[in-house]
DNA sequence: GCCGTTTTCGGCCCGACTGTTTTCAGTCG
């Protein structure tokens, strides 16, 4: 069973964890968490690249003393220290780690003095009014811990669908917009950065001086709780759980503090070691040579001052970004107006909401020069999957519609099932009059990583698989991706003349950042399609776009950015 | 524990807010 690396970097961060509680060097405690962070977004399995015989002291981060034991964890699944670390410290203490106000000199206090080991005893701990007569704790800080513990029971935190933060951010803003003395709002957090999902929102903010920007904040309708509020920053949680910071900066701070809190934390690091290498020192309030404010006013300003061209927030998360921005090789990042069609839409034929010429009506207004009707096959036989018959009916009806529509092509594509033996659903006689199949997995999704990945490279020899559509099945918060080999797969795409799918819908965003990074670096091209079922939903093509941008895709590697000949000449197999 | 166009030793991002304090530690992002 091989180690993945999320189990890697677990165990780095349980190592941090504990070593941070047990009052370790925190520069070693940061070393640890790098180095899993390193691991997590490495893109290939560790531990192949160890059987390859590859140093990982080569990556950023991790020194040959990590190495080794990394090496130690993807072997054996064991890390002799973390053992050695449990059998002196309770585990359990990792726990509480994640209430909000109890950090690792805390807790350590906590455990020394009461003998607290676990959140039981931590309860036990606070009704007998143990905590707050501790030095340093007192009333207030009991109740915190009180109330954070209680939440923390109550629901587990989970990270916001950048969907759903889309439409809290846009009437926060709204509101915020209303407030006396404001110049202007920026998003700016995970948000800003297109991440998948998002944890809190960080708002920006310039105003003037008698602005009552954090009063009228702290009143929006739908605030929970003032988790703090200052002059310059105020901290709600709204009733759907959701943090929402607010900062006020001022107009010659703007830019650097658009830098600051878009982030990542990450790239903010990068950035800041790089001026100190200058001998500028980098805050949110500006760029500095010894005291005097060197730049801070626009982002631009503030890269451009450290040597470096405009870095898109997509891109700051310290993968490579920096040098390359140092090279001058940044990607020209794909763009919604580079898309030319989508790729993948149902229609009433299986599960769509609307009829197929509403939907290419709908695509037509949103510019688009052609779409392309992907529907269920027979297999997916809740969504009403088509069998030979109905395909034939919907062709004739598409060679209808092309005659009658002016402005789009209609492209005849389908959505078929890779079956368990990987074979597809349909025969290839009824594929070969289609111009595309978009294949996917649809049941079976716990077989093992060799024998599903063995099931999509068998399709893949079917010379009518055109794309791979949502490769890892995963649906975020809800489902794990499947297991799946996906270098094997693109390697074989790339052999195959086969494209994969960026999934645009926004549970989905399937493949993901890493994985369109990758399939560039290998040079399989990317398909990104929302795989609409009613016409509204064609609009999700701009959070496929931000996934795209976040993998460093250009319009060169999305074959839906080119105009209809050329894509059909690309979606040719020979 | 990592890292090096000053360094193989001595740095390691930096500021706001809270709650506890009488000047600051802890936590967070």
């Amino acid at each position: 069973m091989p180690v993945h690396n999320s189990h890697i970097a677990d165990v780095l961060n349980e190592t941090a964890d504990l070593l941070e509680i047990k009052g370790e060097n925190p520069f070693r405690v940061r070393a640890y968490r790098n180095a899993a962070r390193t691991i997590e977004s490495l893109g290939q399995a560790a531990a192949e690249l160890i059987e390859q015989g590859k140093n990982l002291a080569d990556l950023p981060g991790i020194g040959e003393d990590l190495a080794g034991k990394i090496e130690q964890i993807a072997k054996t699944g064991d890390f002799d220290l973390l053992t050695e670390l449990k059998a002196q410290l309770p585990e359990e203490l990792i726990e509480l780690l994640a209430i909000p106000g109890l950090g690792a000199k805390r807790i350590a206090q906590i455990h020394h003095q009461l003998k607290v080991s676990s959140v039981d005893d931590l309860k036990a701990a606070l009704d007998a009014g143990k905590i707050g007569r501790l030095e340093g704790f007192g009333k207030k800080t009991e109740q915190n811990i009180r109330e954070e513990l209680e939440k923390l029971s109550r629901r587990p935190p989970v990270r916001t669908l950048l969907f759903r933060a889309e439409e809290i951010a846009a009437s926060l803003a709204a509101y915020l917009k209303k407030a006396k003395g404001v110049k202007d709002i920026t998003l700016a957090g995970s948000f800003r950065r297109r991440r998948e999902t998002v944890r809190d929102l960080d708002i920006l903010a310039t105003c003037t001086k008698d602005s009552n920007i954090m009063d009228h904040f702290v009143r929006y309708d739908n605030v929970q709780k003032v988790i703090s509020q200052g002059r310059k920053r105020s901290t709600v949680m709204l009733r759907s759980d959701f943090h929402v910071d607010v900062r006020v900066v001022p107009e010659v701070s703007y830019g650097a503090a658009i830098i600051y809190f878009t982030g990542s934390k990450e790239h903010n690091i990068a950035i800041r070691k790089l001026g100190i290498q200058n001998d500028l020192k980098l805050n949110e309030y500006g760029l500095f040579k010894d005291r005097k404010r060197i730049a801070g006013k626009t982002e631009t300003e503030v890269y451009k001052t450290l040597g470096l061209p405009y870095i898109a927030p997509e891109l700051r998360e310290n993968r490579g970004e920096l040098e390359a921005a140092q090279k001058d090789r940044l990607p020209k990042l794909i763009t919604l107006e580079d898309i030319k069609g989508d790729l993948h839409v149902h229609s009433t034929y299986t599960d769509g909401r609307h009829s197929i010429e509403q939907m290419a009506r709908a695509a037509k207004k949103r510019g688009y020069p052609y779409i392309a009707i992907a529907d269920h096959s027979r297999h997916v036989s809740v969504a009403g999957g088509m069998g030979p018959d109905a395909v034939r009916k919907q062709i004739d009806e598409i060679n209808k519609l092309n005659e009658k529509l002016t402005g789009i092509t209609i492209l005849k594509g389908i959505e078929v099932d890779i079956l368990e033996d990987g074979t597809l659903d349909l025969p290839d006689d009824v594929l070969e009059k289609l111009d595309l199949c978009v294949c996917s997995l649809h049941y079976k999704f716990n077989l093992s990583k060799q024998k599903q990945t063995d099931r999509v490279l068998r399709a893949m020899d079917n010379p009518h698989f055109n794309i791979f559509a949502h490769p890892s099945g995963r649906l975020i918060n809800q489902r794990e991706p499947y297991e799946l080999d996906m270098e094997q797969i693109f390697k074989a795409a790339g052999v195959n003349g086969c494209r994969v799918e960026l999934n645009a819908h926004p549970d989905r965003l399937d493949i993901n950042d890493l994985h369109c990074k990758m399939a560039k670096d290998m040079g399989v091209g990317v398909v990104i399609s929302t795989d609409a079922h009613q016409t509204e939903h064609l609009d999700y093509m701009r959070y496929g776009i931000g996934q795209a941008r976040r993998g460093w895709l250009e319009p060169d590697d999305v074959i839906n950015t080119r105009p209809l000949d050329s894509l059909k000449r690309l979606l040719k197999r020979s």
